[in-house]
DNA sequence: ATTCACGCTTGACACGGTGTCAAGGTAACT
DNA sequence: AGTTACCTTGACACCGTGTCAAGCGTGAAT
């Protein structure tokens, strides 16, 4: 790919991200990307073979322009179970808002799509290992709340840390991202850590 | 609408339902709908003014046919706040599994369709309503978390119940639906009762 | 200067799913 | 026999996705 077939590329990622960040409202078809991109919708074919291939080139493109590598080390260079638990809430929590729109679309399509489907698990896979790694933390400081299961306590963090969770919290009720993150920091703690603080 | 008209009204909400409950693996379109009603496409057509409408009108189908009311009163007749909370959970997180098939297709179609949107919300409002008194009895004992704000107490719950994380923990975490209703108790708890048990 | 390749445009089309329309059939009631 | 209510059949429009073919402009190689 030349030059200016790398530009084009990445104009249409860019015109796809902001799209899909304007929420529900704005229709984000094949087409309204183009025009958005200023190019024509089968230019946008000729990048990506379909919709769903072009919402997970975003969700990469948008992984790299955010550095969330960089957000996530600094949650795995915590030392301390929940004090980790807390990092790695604060990392995810706070990437949520920018990959929102692109995993709204990725979710929607994925009742239909088996690719889409695949993707967004894969994508989810990977906060669960983040939320593994930090209960075992938890489990070696020996701070997991007693009779819990380190399986289990992946899952109840997992869920409270779903993108949904976030939505509810923050579009429908109205919170305010901090609000959002510190509350589902004391959340977590009260469901995996054990009480003795 | 005469007796026969009735009658076929309800064997496609009766269609309608238990095709949705075979989950997303089973297609529902309007003809697969008609089929399994065994009736024309159009049929339908006649009885709901559109796939929406259909989906609203399977809703409360499922409510009178599974006598949700009945299930509600239980947890409205309970007394002593954190009680309640238990009553309500139970009463709820047990009638998840009936309409998460219906839930499911109508909140996909919320993403693109007005009506079911707001047939949606409407639902989760009256859901809310729950939470909110039994937030409001768990104030009355003087047993809210101090310094949490009972409004955002009944987000917190309303989240913690939302059907999304019932299909969460039991469709892609594997739990059972025992152990989902306990753990969400435990964890209501956690999040809005005072420490002093 | 001509040729060639590349990246893009234009305009057409197929397909699947929703919703609409018109005409006709059938059983029951009168 | 006629009317009415309910249903069927088959056609069609619309919208969004994805495909196809032909053509255009530009820059680089020869």
């Amino acid at each position: 790919m030349s030059k200016s077939g790398e530009e084009t590329r990445t104009r249409i990622l860019k015109a796809c991200w902001t799209l899909l960040e304007q929420g529900p409202d704005a229709p984000a078809r094949m087409s309204d990307i183009a025009r958005a991109a200023g190019v024509s919708r089968q230019a946008v074919y000729l990048h990506f073979p379909n919709r769903t291939e072009l919402l997970i080139a975003t969700t990469r493109f948008i992984d790299e322009a955010s550095d969330i590598d960089e957000r996530l080390a600094t949650s795995r260079a915590t030392t301390g179970g929940p004090a980790r638990l807390d990092a790695y809430i604060e990392a995810w929590g706070n990437y949520i808002p920018v990959i929102h729109g692109v995993g709204s679309a990725l979710m929607a399509m994925a009742a239909t799509d088996e690719a889409a489907r695949a993707a967004w698990a894969d994508r989810m896979a990977a906060m669960r290992h983040g939320c593994d790694a930090a209960i075992q933390a938890i489990a070696r400081d020996r701070r997991l709340r007693p009779g819990l299961d380190p399986v289990r306590a992946t899952d109840l963090v997992w869920t409270l840390l779903s993108v949904r969770n976030w939505e509810h919290l923050v579009s429908d009720c109205g919170w305010t991202q901090d609000d959002y993150v510190s509350e589902i920091k004391r959340l977590a703690r009260a469901a995996v850590v054990a009480d003795t603080d």
